[in-house]
RNA sequence: GGCCACGUGGCGGAGUGGUUACGCAACGGUCUGCAAAACCGUGUACCCCGGUUCAAUUCCGGGCGUGGCCUCCA
């Protein structure tokens, strides 16, 4: 078997991947900030280090490999939504986190090892804040305390940028208190009606980056293997991350490999509300099994920008139920060797598709739809049958139809024929009978 | 303005310094009461302009286009 080969951010080249310790692969992953339904671009990065996570655990065992992807429940947008529905931070983080558990699970994702919520590792954050302060990299002022970024010799180095580009590109206007433009905040200030904790330097709330740095750390210690998430993470946060945990580390690195992948577009824009092409998982999932969305994701390879249309979409469902047709019924066998080396390959996942075209050996097939994370034959006639009508009923004409041919009546047979079609039922006719599909 | 990605046949989408990607759609055929499905067959692409090379879609430079990011807050 080949080796497993990935792209890292940090290095702009394929690298073999070598463990730090192969009984002890860990995997970060930044998850949603849970205020509203995540949208089919939170969708992408769930589903591409779910492939990676199930590759990981194939090479190295299921026991070996522990994945953590938090959930952010403190947050500015957070706040400002819970205010403005009334309820409180709690509730609304609940609520949605619940929501987006469904909506991936119907995607075919496996839960991670951890999931952390950034409010149950505050004391976390605060004792790592505490640490950069003694480290000299932070500093308090007015309620704030600050990363300094002059501390961090190669800030810059993952986003390849330096600072005097940065501050030369900035936009927007410095806070007075700040020794150097780019600092950014570790913790800052609540107000009576903003959530808060208790901290050395007052009442207050982390800021964005600091609860990624201090959940990794309580849960996969200062060095993991992988840290991945959207490339829109790149700077400021995983930048930000690095030079947080690194500092508070003593300079040792916070992850050996950094994985980004690729944006999306909505019918070749960008996906934006005020385009009114906002796609949610939850409303996707009320046209398309959620399979096929995973499949349609699984199309493009992670690093590519991907549009995701209908068309795109129809097609996907389309080849999905083709392969899943092949491999009903088949025992599974072992993984397909061509896909498995497709995935190693940075995880391209179009030419594992490709493969899976090729793939002669039903059982075979089978065992890699179903590594892939395409797990039944759900794919079709996922009981989104038209309003007013039932299984039962499209059945018995079904079955009276197929009677009315056995007679050779093939007018009736036709008519029927057409009345299921108008329902939006295709009939194949076979050896051993009728089957009916549902069309789109 | 700065930094960074991407641009392949009707469509999706890998890959490669010189040989068929693959799939979807389309068209032709087999099969079928008629269809659908399935199966067989057909198609020859790499944004533009230079450069390097015996040879570039594939490497280098420039251009154009699309997209992403550019501290807290937005």
């Amino acid at each position: 078997m080949r080796e497993l080969v990935l792209y890292d951010t940090m290095t702009k080249a394929k690298r073999a991947f070598v463990p730090i310790d192969a009984k002890k692969i860990r995997m970060y992953v930044c998850g949603p900030t849970v205020y509203d339904f995540a949208h089919i671009g939170n969708a992408r990065p769930i589903i591409v280090f779910d492939v990676l996570f199930r590759l990981l655990r194939h090479l190295y065992g299921e026991a070996h490999v522990t994945y953590v992807r938090n959930i952010t429940d403190i947050d500015d947008k957070i706040n400002a939504r819970a205010a403005e529905r009334g309820v409180s931070i709690r509730t609304l983080t609940e609520e949605t986190a619940k929501q987006f558990h469904a909506d991936i699970a119907a995607l075919g994702v496996l839960p991670p090892t951890h999931e952390p919520r950034a409010t149950d590792h505050i004391a976390e954050m605060i004792a790592m804040i505490e640490r950069l302060i003694r480290a000299n990299a932070a500093y308090a002022a007015e309620g704030h305390v600050l990363f300094n970024v002059e501390a961090k010799a190669d800030y810059g180095r993952l986003a390849r940028r330096s600072l005097d580009e940065m501050i030369a590109g900035a936009r927007v206007d410095v806070a007075p208190f700040k020794r150097n433009p780019m600092d950014f905040v570790l913790w800052k200030p609540s107000d009576d009606k903003t959530p808060g904790w208790e901290s050395p330097w007052g009442r207050g709330r982390p800021g964005w980056h600091i609860e990624c740095s201090a959940m990794g750390e309580a849960l996969l210690g200062e060095t993991f293997d992988i840290h991945g998430g959207g490339i829109d993470l790149v700077f400021p946060h995983h930048e930000n991350e690095i030079a947080q945990s690194e500092c508070a580390h003593g300079g040792a690195p916070l992850a050996n490999y950094w994985m980004h992948n690729g944006f999306l577009q909505v019918e070749g824009q960008k996906m934006s509300k005020s385009l009114g092409n906002f796609v949610t998982i939850h409303d996707a999932l009320k046209d398309w099994p959620g399979e096929v969305l995973r499949f349609n994701m699984l199309r493009s390879h992670y690093r590519q920008p991907i549009d995701w249309t209908e068309r795109g979409l129809k097609e996907s469902e389309t080849i999905l139920g083709r392969l899943e047709d092949r491999a009903s019924g088949a025992e599974k066998a072992s993984v397909a060797a061509p896909v498995l080396d497709a995935l190693l390959d940075d995880m391209n996942t179009p030419q594992a598709i490709a493969e899976l075209h090729q793939e002669k050996d039903e059982g075979a097939l089978a065992a890699s739809l179903a590594f892939l994370g395409f797990a039944s034959d759900k794919t079709k006639n996922d009981k989104r049958l038209p309003a007013g009508t039932d299984e039962a009923a499209i059945e018995a004409m079904v079955a009276a139809r197929f009677a009315a041919r056995k007679a050779k009546d093939f007018k009736e047979a036709d008519r029927l024929r057409a009345e299921l079609e108008a329902m939006g039922v295709i009939l194949k006719d076979g050896p051993e009978g009728t089957t009916w599909e549902l069309k789109r």
